[in-house]
DNA sequence: GGTCTGACTAGGT
DNA sequence: AACCTAGCCAGAC
């Protein structure tokens, strides 16, 4: 598996990630068929330019805006949740329970 | 080909 | 519930 179709996997499942919803690294991880791989999530999100991924609706596991080594971007990832009506607490904290992208399990 | 790094996580305290 | 730690694993050197 190379690392662009790595990546390809990836964006197919964010983009399946419906407006005012979130999913986890993990979540996308699996979906993609990569389990275990939730780190390269992130990367791939990094890496992105095709402005057609919603790359704000991925938070960590306790639904929080993960932290960049090189802040900046969670202000706006932030934003542009709030606009789709996505809620957080006074923790900077989305409650999963409410938000969480549940998809319908594909078949082939 | 060993080492280091990191938009991660599960589990223990 | 916050904080640590160990485990994880592909990429870049």
């Amino acid at each position: 598996m190379t690392a662009a179709s790595s990546y390809e996997r990836i964006y197919a499942v964010v983009r399946r990630i419906p407006k005012g919803r979130v999913a986890t690294y993990g979540q996308i991880a699996e979906l993609a068929g990569l389990p275990r791989q939730a780190r390269q999530v992130g990367y791939a999100l990094a890496a992105l330019e095709d402005t057609r991924v919603p790359w704000h609706r991925v938070l960590n596991a306790r639904g929080e805006i993960s932290a960049r080594s090189d802040p900046g971007p969670e202000r706006l990832q932030r934003a542009l949740l709030e606009r789709e009506g996505v809620r957080f607490d006074g923790q900077d904290r989305v409650a999963l329970a409410r938000h969480l992208w549940q998809p319908r399990v594909r078949r082939r």
